[in-house]
This record gives structure tokens, C-alpha cells and sequence, in this order.
RNA sequence: CGGGAUGUGGUGUAGUGGUAGCACGCGUACUUUGGGAGUACGUAGCCCGAGUUCGAAUCUCGGCGUCCCGACCA
């Protein structure tokens, strides 16, 4: 077990942000450039993102599928956009077997024709599959979604937030028409929000992204923008819509009623185990990490104090208070029966995130009580045996509570509608932040601003009123705010 | 792909040309056990290659790796 103190949030952010991954034992970094071992804590948490997720998807029709990993390269090229947008960090397969040379090493031989590109996302050959599997407007809605890995060449990995292997899910789509695909892509992100801050307690915001920040190939992207504690944004999420761009490049058709050849409309979104990232970042605390209890693989852990004193019917008594709760709230509780001291014991449940954590010595034992401990407040209440399955139910959603609103309340206090590019710059280099801001459309003026403070547009709120305004770098007319802010 | 650092047991570090040290971890034993235990013994290391030198962890050159800041990005 690892005993190290972790690193100070308000220290070297960075350092805290990989110290807590390490001391709760979600990940490792591996041999492999840029790529990270998932420990079994950080994948259980993986799993239940998959779990709940998954429902939602079921509720609405969404079937799960699976494609190829690799894609030819022809089918990439296929859409312009989309190429400019990945061609960069593709990774490629151009060699199909290993030989060995007089010395011994195995080199790369039997070149392949057509090189083929490790999947970064899967429009290109899942929309290959839509081409053959849609005729007619009976075929559509086609709802589709896939559990895959990815793999984007990116230049500076970052465990959970951009490794170059990455897990996520994929969802496409295709219908009839414009406005069905539009309220699919927003359909969509609003059940991200919904599971992104239900259950893993992370306030959002949910906007569009501008020209220069949307999907390579989308007509138009929306996200979920969440604030660390360090005041970067991270994106949660997206919900793409595609238009025809896709249909016309893979050549997506479909008879309609009147027998009218038409090309489908299309959405594409994705939620990926940068997720997690966020999770740690957004709630962890000096200690370690905390899981909000609707994620958590592990929902409380019981510690007997003092067991050579109470004897055996301490741990009898933690037997019974676990298979209660398991039994009748259905969380997963473990009892720590290992040799140590107890202050050692509730160091690494700290570390490691459990929302609860129930204390049963002898005091207790002989009081028909126990102490429960919450994680995020630190506060302990001496609970009588009979109140336990109450008590702890009410805690868990007391907790998921809790977590939102101090993750919310932090957002709004980091949230400032900034006028002038004096405050702009100060904010945006100091304190980071959402900054609300005029800005009048262009790109020009965006890299400006980018290069200047490093902050970029992270969306254009979908919720914000339309408000006469001048641009906070140009002072050109702006019909409403948008966020800037720096983004990891 | 540019700019900057850096490479010493499993981890974190000290060591400016002369015996490689410390802390944590790990192992064993005893004592401890209501908030990160103590003592004793043990365990394990200078990124690789070449050069300079009587002598290199230390200086030089080359390679490789890692980290940070950018560009890129879920």
C-alpha cells in the first residue's frame, strides 16, 4: 500500500491530479507511448458508466453493434473535412507480418496494398455498413451505438483526459429528415447532461460549439462543458449533427413514401473515459478522490475497531449490518477485516473515494449502534442499529446532493460576464474560468484571442439570451455571449 | 512537430572527478492497534554506448527515455 501524502490542490495541480489516481489505484501509466492501464477501480467505474448509460440508451431504441477496428484508408478520404480533421493523428498499419534478419530482429514485412487506418472515430465505416443496410424510409430511424476503443496520435497525453488508446461509446444515426436528425442531436446531448450531472454529480453547460471548434465534417456540434477546480474547462461530451455531409460522401439513400431517392440525415455523439477524468478533477478533494455514490462500484466499507478487545462478535456485527444494506438498499459494501491500525485503514478509503464509511467497536457493540462517517463532509454520526438501512440510504443521496451543488456553486463562482479585453486578460490568465463574453464571429478574431490568452471558446450557451453586445477583443457587434475559457 | 528541462533501488531524492547515501515501500520478527505505528535485521540503484582521465553518477559526444510549455485534441 502506498502512504504517500497527495500532493496539495492548490500546490501543483497537475501533480494532485495524477497523485489522486494513483493513491485511489484507477490507472497506471504503460510502457506503451501515450496509453494508460486501466486498474480494476478505474475500471468498475468504466463499467458503470457502460451500465447506466447503456439503460438510457435501451429506453430510447438505441441497439449496440460492433465494427471494425481498422478502416481502409480510401474510406477515410472519402469525406474532405473529415480527413483535414484527423489525417494528422492517424495511426496506420501498412505491414501485415514480423520477419526475422540475420541479427535476429524482427522487422516489418509483406507491405499491404491499401494501409489501414486504426479507427479514431467510426463515421467513415459505419456509414459504409449504412449504405448497405438502408433502402427505404422504412429502415430509418437507424439508431446504432458502440462500445469501442479509439486511438488519436495526439501530441501531449494526459491520463483519462487524452491518452492515445481511449475507451468510449459511439452513437449514429440516420433519418428521414433535417429536423428528425436536429432533435436526435439534441435529444442526445440532453441525455448526457442528464447522466453526466445525476450521476456523477457534474454541473454542465450545454451550448454549440463555433466553426472552428465543431467536429471535422458536422454541420453544427453541441457539447457539455464542465469546470475543474483549477478553473480549465473540460469537454464532457458532444452530440454532432451530421447533415448529408456523410450521406452524400458514402452514398446513404433511401426510397421515400412518394419512391423519391433521398440522402439520410445524420447524427454522431460520444461520451469516453475522459469522463472519469473530470470526475476526479471536479471532486476530489485534499484526501484523495471522492465517487458520487450513484457511480461508485464500492458504496461503503465497515471497519471493526478494537476487535482483540470486542472480540469476534465485532465482525459478527459488521456481517450482518453488510448484508442488510446489500440486501435491502442493493449497494456493495466490504468489510476491512486486514491486519493495520485503523487510522491507516481510513486513510486508503479516503484515498480511494468511498462515500461511507461505518466504524463498529466495542462502545458501539455494546450501545446496539455504529458511527457512520460520510467522505465529503467528514462528518460522523453514532447511528442506532435499528435506524442503519435509513440512515445510510438517506447519507449516499445526502452526499450525491452535496457533491453537485458544491461542484455547482464553485461554477457559478467562477463564472463572470466580462466586458472589457483588460479583465479578459487578467482573468483568463489568472484565475481561468468560465468568461461570458461579446464576440463578433470571427475566426480571425477567435485565434486572436486564442493566442493571446490561450482561453478559447468552449461553446455558445444554448440557454443564453439573445443580448446587443461588442466584441470583448475587436469591439465588432455581437448579437449574444459566448463562454471562453482555458480548456485542457 | 517547435521551445525548455531531466534521467541515481519499486517510489521520491542527496551526491560539482576519489568508499553511492537518505526517506518511503517491500520482507522477517517482536511490541503495538478508537486517525497514516515503533524497534531490530534484511531487500534493492547510477538509462544505453563511446570518449577524456590513474580514477566518471559527476566532464564531452551520440543515442534512447521521461516530464514541462506550446501547436493539436474527446
Amino acid at each position: 500500500m502506498n502512504n504517500r501524502k497527495i500532493t496539495k490542490r492548490t500546490e501543483d495541480y497537475s501533480r494532485w491530479y495524477l497523485d489522486l489516481i494513483e493513491a485511489a489505484e484507477l490507472a497506471d501509466s504503460s510502457s506503451v507511448r501515450g496509453c494508460m492501464v486501466f486498474r480494476p477501480n478505474g475500471y468498475a467505474l468504466w463499467e458503470n458508466i457502460q451500465k447506466v448509460l447503456g439503460s438510457a440508451f435501451k429506453v430510447l431504441g438505441i441497439q449496440n453493434a460492433y465494427f471494425p477496428l481498422f478502416i481502409p484508408k480510401n474510406l477515410i478520404e472519402k469525406e474532405a473535412k473529415h480527413v483535414e480533421g484527423f489525417a494528422k493523428e492517424c495511426a496506420v498499419v501498412t505491414h501485415h507480418r514480423l520477419e526475422a534478419n540475420e541479427e535476429g530482429v524482427l522487422v516489418p514485412t509483406g507491405l499491404l496494398e491499401e494501409p489501414l487506418v486504426v479507427r479514431p472515430t467510426s463515421e467513415t465505416i459505419i456509414y459504409s455498413s449504412f449504405q448497405r443496410w438502408i433502402h427505404s424510409y422504412r429502415d430509418l430511424p437507424l439508431l446504432i451505438n458502440q462500445w469501442a476503443n479509439v486511438v488519436r496520435w495526439e501530441m501531449r497525453p494526459r491520463p483519462f483526459l487524452r491518452t492515445t488508446e481511449f475507451l468510449w461509446q459511439e452513437g449514429h444515426t440516420a433519418h428521414s429528415t433535417e429536423e428528425e436528425a436536429g432533435e436526435m442531436t439534441m435529444r442526445m446531448i440532453e441525455v448526457y447532461r442528464r447522466f453526466v450531472e445525476d450521476h456523477l454529480a457534474i454541473p454542465v453547460v450545454i451550448g454549440k460549439k463555433s466553426e472552428q471548434e465543431k467536429f471535422a465534417g458536422a454541420l453544427y456540434t453541441t457539447c457539455l462543458e464542465a469546470l475543474m477546480q483549477d478553473g480549465k474547462a473540460l469537454q464532457a461530451a458532444t452530440s454532432h449533427m451530421l447533415g448529408q455531409n456523410f450521406a452524400k460522401a458514402f452514398d446513404v439513400k433511401f426510397s421515400d413514401q412518394g419512391g423519391e431517392e433521398q440522402f439520410v440525415w445524420q447524427t454522431s455523439w460520444g461520451l469516453s473515459t475522459r469522463i472519469i477524468g473530470a470526475l476526479i478533477m471536479v471532486h476530489g478533494d485534499d484526501k484523495g478522490v471522492i465517487i458520487p455514490p450513484k457511480i461508485a462500484a464500492l458504496h461503503a466499507v465497515i471497519i471493526p475497531v478494537a476487535v482483540e478487545v470486542g472480540g469476534k462478535e465485532i465482525v459478527q456485527r459488521a456481517y450482518t449490518v453488510a448484508a442488510k444494506l446489500q440486501e435491502q438498499l442493493g449497494i456493495t459494501v466490504k468489510i476491512d477485516e486486514g491486519e493495520g491500525r485503523v487510522g491507516a485503514k481510513f486513510f486508503e478509503w479516503e484515498k480511494k473515494g468511498v462515500p461511507i464509511r461505518i466504524e463498529i467497536g466495542p462502545k458501539e457493540l455494546a450501545a446496539n449502534s455504529l458511527i457512520v462517517v460520510r467522505r465529503d463532509t467528514g462528518e460522523k454520526v453514532l447511528v442506532d442499529d435499528v435506524g442503519v438501512v435509513a440512515h445510510v440510504e438517506n447519507t449516499l443521496a445526502a452526499i450525491q446532493k452535496n457533491l453537485f451543488e458544491k461542484a455547482l456553486q464553485r461554477q457559478n463562482e467562477h463564472s463572470k460576464k466580462v466586458n472589457s479585453w483588460d479583465e479578459f486578460k487578467e482573468k483568463a490568465v489568472g484565475s481561468g474560468g468560465f468568461l461570458y463574453s461579446h464576440w463578433c464571429g470571427d475566426v480571425a478574431c477567435e485565434s486572436q484571442i486564442k493566442k493571446e490568452t490561450l482561453a478559447t471558446i468552449r461553446c455558445i450557451p444554448l440557454n443564453s439570451e439573445d443580448e446587443q453586445g461588442k466584441c470583448v477583443r475587436c469591439g465588432g457587434d455581437s448579437p449574444r455571449r459566448v463562454i471562453f475559457a482555458k480548456a485542457y
